[in-house]
RNA sequence: GGCGGCGUAGCCAAGUGGUAAGGCAGAGGUCUGCAAAACCUUUAUUCAUCGGUUCGAUUCCGAUCGCCGCCUCCA
């Protein structure tokens, strides 16, 4: 039974989808104004793993992930690149899902674009206006806090007493309380993208957007909203004014939060040296599955210190999962082990407890490397047969349908003249002339091909 | 100033009121012509520090130190 943490509650919950086998999941997507980095990532990769994971339990999952396509860094780019807005914005989203890909991030059902939903946008301002919870001032439409009393239960703050020290702006006369936000922008500048509305041209607030669209998709009231933790306070906050003071209804069910991801023990900053996009890390010749095992190998709602070590250390210890999957893989007969098949019960046990727990990785994972240890002795010591093979590997491919790190094992053919090197060195083994063999294995070396004496022959990978 | 989280071996980290998972790296060994892969053994009498509660605390409470986040846009 899966638990989750709801930050809403504070508390380890049960879940269960309000209908039926559906799970309606929201997460607060990119804005494109650049390239995302991998603390973005990291949110999402964790996201990724609770929609998998819901999938692996059986369920259906319709989950939806915004564009924002208009914001203030947005029409700052705009306004010096010269391009469009969509022209602009529709870089930063490919750059997005190219980036998604590499990591196997899957795609969610559906990627509403904000600019694409102003209908919905201006309808849901119409019945905020309705119900009397919105104000104009300067020009652009606000929301009275002072109007929903429950604001602030999901993140806990409250106005008094957490001004002083703070760097709030103090300069914001034209709010009526410190808490209202802004749901329609008035254009500051001529240039700037506006949309006609009942309350004058404008451009939504960021808020609205979410609102808007997650209902469009999913309902007044469904499972999942996630995000990072630093969007608690004010994003999901006033999303929750906003949804919950139009329909009266609640809002969302869980609320789900990824932790911030730390660079060598610091927050990421470019004047730091230490700020990461994921292509950074590609080009530096990192591998993308590398990022996302390091990313989900820590529990989502842990801090996360990312380095470089630490990512050489993911390519390690998949680097094993890997060539624990060929070794098993190339298992061809003998009978089954019931000893094996307990190993693979244990191990699934094991991976489920963990995921359960709130989405622990780290246990499920240890379950895993738990398998690959006690699977390796039964190999070593001739106890493994075929049926256990099959096991074993169906095991691996569900866990990795979870993960996501491990990849398809593509059927990958030799070239005929690197097989007759292999074949040629291979006759020089048998004619005891191992410098001629050495050579030809630096040879393929050079050239990407790993090779491995085994009793069952010369094996190769590529590197 | 208000609110919250964290501090476990060289590194990344799980975890529990009853005596420390897993991964990476290191060392020794087995296997191998040598490698590789794999396996075995080994690496925290100790979980930031100091007090308290308890038969017993890393786990609960308090204090101290350090780090991080939110209170403004931010994953």
């Amino acid at each position: 039974m899966l638990k989750l943490k709801n930050t809403l509650t504070r508390a380890q919950e049960e879940f269960n989808p309000l209908q039926g086998k559906t799970v309606r999941m929201y997460a607060c997507g990119p804005t494109v104004y650049d390239y995302g980095h991998i603390g973005n990532f990291r949110t999402f990769v964790a996201v990724d793993v609770l929609r998998r994971y819901l999938k692996y339990l059986g369920y259906q999952v319709n989950h939806v992930v915004n564009i924002t396509d208009v914001d203030d860094k947005i029409i700052r780019g705009v306004l010096q690149s010269g391009k469009s807005l969509r022209e602009y914005t529709e870089f930063y989203t490919q750059a997005f899902l190219e980036d998604a890909r590499a990591l196997n991030i899957e795609q969610p059902e559906v990627m509403p674009r904000a600019t694409d939903h102003i209908p919905e946008m201006i309808e849901l301002m119409k019945r905020l206006a309705d119900a009397g919870l919105t104000y104009k001032s300067d020009g652009s439409l606000y929301y009275s806090i002072a109007s929903f009393p429950s604001y602030g239960r999901l993140s806990g703050l409250k106005v008094e007493g957490n001004i002083s020290g703070a760097r709030v702006d103090v300069d914001e006369y034209e709010k009526a309380d410190a808490r209202d936000f802004v749901l329609w922008k008035e254009p500051k500048e001529e240039a700037e993208p506006r949309w006609p509305s009942p309350f004058g041209e404008g451009r939504p607030g960021w808020h609205l957007e979410c609102s808007a669209m997650s209902m469009k998709y999913l309902g007044e009231s469904f499972d999942i909203h996630c995000g990072g933790v630093d969007l608690i306070f004010p994003h999901h906050e006033n999303e929750i004014a906003q949804s919950e003071g139009a329909t009266g209804k609640p809002f969302v069910r869980f609320w789900v939060h990824a932790e911030f991801l730390l660079v060598e023990g610091e927050k990421m900053a470019k004047s730091k040296g230490n700020f990461y996009t994921v292509r950074d890390l590609l080009d530096k010749g990192y591998s993308s599955m590398a990022i996302r095992y390091l990313l989900l190998s820590v529990p989502y709602r842990t801090q996360l210190n990312f380095t470089l070590e630490g990512l050489r250390s993911a390519e390690s210890s998949l680097e094993r999962l890997r060539n624990f999957r060929r070794r098993v893989t190339d298992i061809a007969g003998g009978g089954p082990n019931r000893r094996v098949q307990e190993f693979v019960s244990k191990a699934r046990e094991g991976f489920e407890t963990g995921m359960n727990d709130d989405l622990n990785t780290s246990e499920a994972l240890a379950a895993v490397f738990d398998l690959v240890r006690d699977v390796n002795i039964a190999i070593d010591s001739n106890e493994f047969g075929a049926d256990d093979r099959d096991a074993v590997l169906a095991f691996l491919s569900r866990v990795d349908s979870v993960l996501g790190v491990l990849g398809e094992e593509a059927p990958d053919i030799l070239e005929p003249e690197i097989e007759a090197m292999i074949g040629e060195r291979n006759a020089a083994r048998r004619n005891r002339d191992f410098n001629r063999a050495d050579q030809i294995r630096q040879e393929l070396t050079t050239r990407g091909i790993i090779l491995e004496d085994t009793p069952q022959g010369t094996k190769w990978k590529r590197k």
